[in-house]
DNA sequence: TGTCATTTATCGAAAATGATATATATCAGT
DNA sequence: ACTGATATATATCATTTTCGATAAATGACA
């Protein structure tokens, strides 16, 4: 390893841990569960979360700062829909390597995890 | 969504985002793919990520801590191992992720990434 | 105007981080 | 056993970030 390729590896290291850090948070993380499904007004996320409204809503700002989740309005209501398919793919992975056979909430304990990879 | 299972869903997310949270810095996550190839000393890791020695320490501690990691001692040496099959699983759907043609220092070796989801 | 939906501002407590200093453990040579 | 060197861990400090809570502001519509 050169000291040229580990900068880049540090800087590509950078930009995917800041998109984690992103989801490392209850929070965030249900609200990216939330949009899996499809786009969600702020107030459907809020109900379908637990979150509360204010946190929410910068929690979205922050998604929204990020490229994470646009939004398009409708009325009164904003609609947020997730924008990065890395992080589509990132919570179809989490979602698979972490509730192998379902949604998530009704818990997987139990299941024998397959042998470390590799 | 009934408030007990909402309240499940919660308890869930935040499991998984403490284990995304260990990941959501360029170090500790630079550790972590170190740690794909297999079993790496602290000074190995040292120097293939430049990350300083106690900040290194400080943060294979918080991965020991939360049972990602396991550690073997060979005289002076102390071997770092990935003990959490679904880190293991989730560093590789981030490989898939975020370096589809093959790129952080390479790695990605025969790796058919799964299939986005279920 | 008033109400609903959402955002922004602010405050205080807690956690994270880089840097630096120090401590512990193991080994080699004497 | 004593000394010094190497490998790793822990402690501390200063700065920044994060988060929940609360209050206030904006925007859309009736």
């Amino acid at each position: 390893m050169t000291p040229e390729n580990l900068e880049l590896l540090r800087d590509k290291a950078g930009e995917v841990a800041g998109m984690l850090k992103l989801l490392s948070h209850p929070n965030r993380l249900l609200v990216a569960c939330e949009l899996m499904d499809g786009e969600r007004s702020v107030s459907q996320i809020e109900d379908n979360t637990g979150v509360r409204q204010p946190n929410l809503s910068r929690d979205l700002a922050r998604l929204r700062a990020e490229g994470l989740v646009t939004t398009r309005r409708d009325a009164r209501h904003i609609y947020y829909t997730l924008a990065d398919p890395r992080i589509s793919a990132l919570m179809g992975a989490l979602c698979a390597a972490f509730a192998p056979d379902g949604k998530p909430g009704q818990d997987q304990r139990g299941t024998t995890p397959a042998e470390s990879v590799r």
